[in-house]
DNA sequence: GACTTTAGTTGGACAAAGTCCAGTATAGCT
DNA sequence: AGCTATACTGGACTTTGTCCAACTAAAGTC
């Protein structure tokens, strides 16, 4: 996640110790924290680090287009860093896990003209629910 | 929308000057509305019902699989009385208006076993985003 | 390395969405 | 009409998120 750190600093971004920990704790794959979850890490590392920061960071990744909302339940909004490479969301009912997909087939081409009402379509979202294989065995 | 209130006296609901004026709000297609929508609705049809009744009163129909809640924005839950025809939404970006859609295919084909990770797949949920045409006027 | 500028951070107040509860009212039964 | 379980109410409380004025410190300049 240092090439995050490297693209920000391009882009004008002072770079604070604030910042460099949110984007600590957003490395990895199948990330998908919510902002207060970002906020509890991020103070492991951080103590003095404010909710208000935190949000303001996501805010700006986000605008950045380097992370992005994903709201897979009806709670909070999740940030997602894995914002290269197009996606979908396998969630998990029960316990809310979240894993990356890539499913096959293009599902803006399943919606006909005569169901778009008029608009202009950019995007779509797929979301995919079932048990995990942890939920499963309880 | 008065099938509903049969169904649900059916299973024993007490028919309530509340239940009956929620059940009013929600008739129609292409209706979803939040919580405190439901209930700016319903209070002009019954000045003194309160939040809480409307809440606990889409939380039982949200049970009894009468309505659905979705969540296209990353705001308020919105309820959905369409729970009897699988249906899709087309969500404009700028206004936020929904229209309820049938897409052609199949997604939940389109998630091959290698990108399950062991999870038993249920439901799949699809969400279109754009613009819709009075937006786009503007 | 100190000085300056200005972007970034902080904590707390505020707001919106939703839950919970003790006390009161009433639908439906007899 | 009277009884009782169910439903309703209003308010307190929680969670998630936004906003702001005062403070702090990164990075550029000398
Ligand atoms: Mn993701
Ligand atoms: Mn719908
Ligand atoms: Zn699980
Ligand atoms: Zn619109």
């Amino acid at each position: 996640m240092s090439d995050l750190l490297e693209r920000l600093r391009g882009r004008g971004w002072r770079m604070t110790a604030q910042r460099r920990v949110v984007a600590e704790v957003l490395a990895g794959d199948h990330v998908h924290l919510t902002a207060d979850e970002v906020h509890a890490r991020a103070v492991a590392k951080l103590p003095e680090i404010s909710r208000a920061t935190v949000y303001n960071t996501l805010g700006e990744l986000v605008t950045l287009g380097e992370v992005l909302e994903v709201s897979t339940d009806k709670r909070a909004k999740r940030y997602d860093p894995n914002a290269h490479r197009p996606h979908h969301h396998l969630v998990c009912a029960q316990c809310g896990a979240i894993r990356d997909v890539h499913p096959t087939g293009n599902p803006m081409a399943d919606l006909p003209d005569s169901e778009r009402f008029g608009f202009t379509v950019s995007d779509v979202e797929v979301t995919y629910r079932g048990t995990c294989p942890n939920c499963a065995k309880a």
